[in-house]
DNA sequence: AGAAAAATTCTAGTTATATAGAAGGTTCCT
DNA sequence: AGGAACCTTCTATATAACTAGAATTTTTCT
């Protein structure tokens, strides 16, 4: 057997994602500018192999504008971030959400303000939960 | 130019680490037969050929007892979560550690007695960072 | 000693990622 | 009309991931 199919977006593919979904439709021309600008200079045709590739795994939706193909994101941020992060805890910590955390401290890019912010949000989930049981 | 190189250990590299982890040294026979245990039954081949391949990566050390090449775990548990956990956060949350903590809500997988904790793990992190300034 | 069992090395095939050149079609300006 | 500018499709190359067969060597059992 050969490799597996992937099921998360590849490192240029989650790039091309996050333009997105800052502005679909766009033209292949934009989104190769843009990938430019944040150091990523590829040909035009690579940029359109990338697109078309994607759109066959229904990561984008594809349409003519007149001679030109336009692209926009079909999967949405919050599932691939979810996705992937789900993917970390799982394969990564074998499911315990609490040593991620414990990980993030690690860190070490919280500062405290964040941190009070983080313990602020912990409590409303608690208080969530609570509700709902009820 | 072609694929960059990956920096993080692939999903059968990842489920190699793990095993020796638990235990170092291992011949191949017991790493093949974990694997296989876990659901992953390979030929004898591809498990050495995979073994070979993380020593080159630096992954494993290397050393042969009589016929038999032992293998260990050359980079530990921490820097692996670490690392894998530090690019999700920049690549896919723009280094947005809220934003993973918010999602690792949604996972949903989290009970009451487990957001307590968190909640005093997070307090104790206050703590500790009021201490620091001190 | 001879056969079976166990190991390794070398080679190889498939799929995916990443990248780009060649060829060819429209549009539009001069 | 001629060509510049822009776009696509098709084809191609390199490398990594994943997997395993063939050949060969070493150990071990009877």
């Amino acid at each position: 057997m050969a490799r597996p199919k992937p099921e998360h977006p590849t490192r240029l593919e989650l790039q091309i994602l996050k333009l997105l979904w800052e502005r679909s439709p766009s033209p292949v021309r934009e989104v190769r500018q843009a990938l430019a600008e944040s150091g990523r200079d590829l040909a035009h045709t690579s940029v359109i192999t990338t697109l078309n590739s994607m759109t066959r795994k229904k990561y984008l939706r594809r349409f003519m504008q007149g001679n030109a193909c336009m692209f926009s994101a079909q999967i949405s941020r919050e599932d691939v971030q979810g996705g992937m992060l789900s993917d970390i805890v799982h394969r990564v910590y074998d499911g315990s959400v609490k040593e991620v955390v414990l990980g993030l401290f690690d860190c070490g890019e919280l500062n405290a303000a964040e941190l009070k912010e983080l313990r602020t949000l912990i409590s409303r989930k608690v208080k969530e939960q609570k509700n709902e049981r009820e």
